[in-house]
DNA sequence: ACGCAAAATGACAGCGCTGTCATTTATGGC
DNA sequence: GCCATAAATGACAGCGCTGTCATTTTGCGT
């Protein structure tokens, strides 16, 4: 049964309800129903066939300028919209892509998730969002099933997926297109940062401001980010004549507490860090914790700084030194290259762009001349 | 054109290529095609005709139990599973619902988020995610278009866009189902949250620890949520023997800035407040944000609490005294009012449990405050 | 004008399911 | 055992599109 308000009178979108068998139902024929409009009602509109008015919906060549532009004038006066499933199952494509994530910060997934939805409404592709434990033993299978029981076009993979060797393997195999977003291996179409170099110049600023001593706590070990970023912290230890003294170095989880836990090491050594790059913004909250736990003030007594520019970074006191990753921006960039590689058969691997947030957290190191940075909003 | 991959061999999966018109198709006899089972596939090998299929895969009655499972037996040897577009074609509902929101905190949104997708996967439905602007001039038609064009079966609205009046009513009007989370108006389906008594236990609790002059923020306007949490924040005095005083309840935005501007205003009293209750954790941590920059300690010389439990209430220093609000259950009810709506016609309100957390921003009330910085002590 | 290739358009048969309704099979009362 | 009734099952025609391929129209060289 159709599901439909039955309305009186009549207008462009109403018509009488006429089954393909020619038979009305149920009605008179002056009772008239609010209905969309169908292809076929469009194309008698515009005096042409149903498949004319496919091949300008699909953007096909071979349709002449006048008829393209009549067909797109009875879409607009009925209103019309293809329906979904009935392109879908004629087509044999779902126009459907999954985001697929694991647990990593709400407000980074939420603004790549953002970025994915803007790009796909824009192309009139559907996303369907799939929260999955990369660790489970039944991972490959659960996205396997996904794929053939949504008929899925594409993939788009957020760390730590976007590094799971065995599904991009496997993803390949089936030739079902997908889009990375920041994996470590680059050879694929998504999205990433030079984190890198973002994470040397960082440490190159906290050199500049005198400090000497420059800890660094790394990522979870299976995000690549934590490899680019450590490799980062090295290249700015480098560029700025430091010694890397592994004691300053300490293994953390990308998580508040695993930051705190980190920092806490750190400030117990003999000869404590005087500044501490975290490799994200979570980490270094649990910094200025844990500083706070052992009675320093930062800046003054320690600078802290992270990594994301995540909201966190300006809601704690003092607000963050960090570095902006534009998720939204490589959301939709990754969304883009996705699409891209299912209609063209091959998407890029594009580079975002980075910058340095220098705010509350960093201060020259004591004892040198002092210069306030802003505290404010 | 059937995208698959051509695969030799043979296996319950498999089967030639033939077309309903009984021609074989570009292969030759001995070629076989790994394809997804059809409905016909699972009749033909369970024996029965393709309509018994469907009415097990969709528990529709007048089915005896030994077919039932011979059919089930079926659907697992072939791995089949139904193709959703063809599904919604034939039965006219999309198995699709949609979740509006507009801007509200990320962590917030996603936790909502998971609980809906976890109650909707369970059911064999479909989400779309859509961000929109409540605000904006289109905000009725953009709703409409996307009922129509995407053909959804249902929608979840969560604040602020569940107090959207004009909204709820073309909604109505429309017969489209919907379940609303936290809505002001709780005659509707959907899941609320007594949040008018957890504020007043929360404000209770402060004056416990001896507050006399506790200050409120309120939330952004438009909440329902902002109004509950004040009324509760009054329920809390008069329950405590405390006269309310317009001077220590100023008008917040729910955002972490109008919880500093807020807090500077109230700081700024000739008696100030030594305790502050902002209507959620963002205010909240602005309003510690305002007490550092004031040199006021937390929570020696001013309690701070909030109301959600959001991660950043973990995340700042000292961890915030707040209320729980279990969002992602919220969720997950609201998705399963909904999806009860459109299967008999009718959701329930539920109300969902809070929980006061006692955490570090609250604390006795000092027997006189100190105009020392807070950090570094 | 004519002929021919290329461009434009149309006819038609499904895509894989479910709604409707007809038909067959079980159940129960006597 | 027989019939009335209910339960179980099946036949069949679409749902609204697009792929394929046939047909018509156009453009253009001669």
């Amino acid at each position: 049964m159709r599901w439909l308000p039955v309305i009186a009178g009549t207008d462009a979108r109403m018509r009488p309800v006429e089954r393909a068998d020619g038979a009305f139902r149920n009605f008179t024929a002056t009772i008239q129903v609010a209905m969309r409009a169908r292809i076929e009602d469009v194309a008698r509109v515009a005096g042409v066939s149903p498949k004319t008015v496919s091949r300008v919906l699909n953007d096909e060549p071979n349709v002449r300028e006048d008829t393209r532009l009549r067909i797109l004038q009875a879409v607009r006066s009925l209103d019309y919209r293809p329906h979904p499933s009935a392109r879908s199952l004629a087509s044999n494509r779902s126009f459907l892509v999954a985001l697929l994530y694991d647990n990593p910060s709400p407000s980074y997934m939420m603004e790549v998730q953002d970025g994915v939805l803007e790009a796909c409404e824009a192309q009139r592709y559907s996303v369907m969002l799939q929260p999955l434990d990369a660790t489970g033993p039944r991972f490959l299978e659960q996205v396997e099933q996904l794929i053939s029981e949504r008929r899925l076009d594409g993939l788009i993979l957020t760390p730590p997926i976007s590094d799971h060797a065995p599904l991009l393997r496997r993803l390949r195999e089936l030739g079902t297109p997908f889009a990375c977003v920041a994996p470590r291996d680059r050879n694929c179409a998504g999205v990433v940062l030079d984190e890198r170099r973002a994470a040397c110049e960082m440490v190159v600023h906290l050199a500049s401001l005198g400090h000497q001593r420059i800890g660094h706590i790394i990522g979870h070990p299976d995000h690549g980010a934590s490899i680019w970023r450590l490799d980062g912290y090295r290249d700015g230890l480098a560029q700025s004549g430091l010694q890397y003294d592994a004691r300053l170095v300490v293994q953390g989880q990308f998580s508040f507490d695993s930051g705190v836990v980190a920092a806490r090491a750190m400030l117990a050594l003999p000869l404590p860090p005087t500044a501490i790059f975290a490799a994200n913004d979570d980490m270094a909250a649990g910094v200025i914790w844990a500083a706070n736990e052992a009675g320093l003030a930062v800046p003054r007594d320690l600078s802290v700084c992270g990594f994301d520019d995540t909201p966190l970074s300006r809601q704690i006191w003092p607000s963050l030194t960090t570095i902006h990753q534009p998720c939204r921006d490589m959301g939709r960039i990754a969304a883009n290259q996705l699409l891209r590689a299912i209609r063209d058969g091959e998407g890029a691997m594009v580079s975002a762009k980075f910058a340095l947030c220098l705010r509350g957290s960093t201060a020259r190191v004591p004892g040198r001349p002092a210069k306030e940075h802003a505290l404010g909003l």
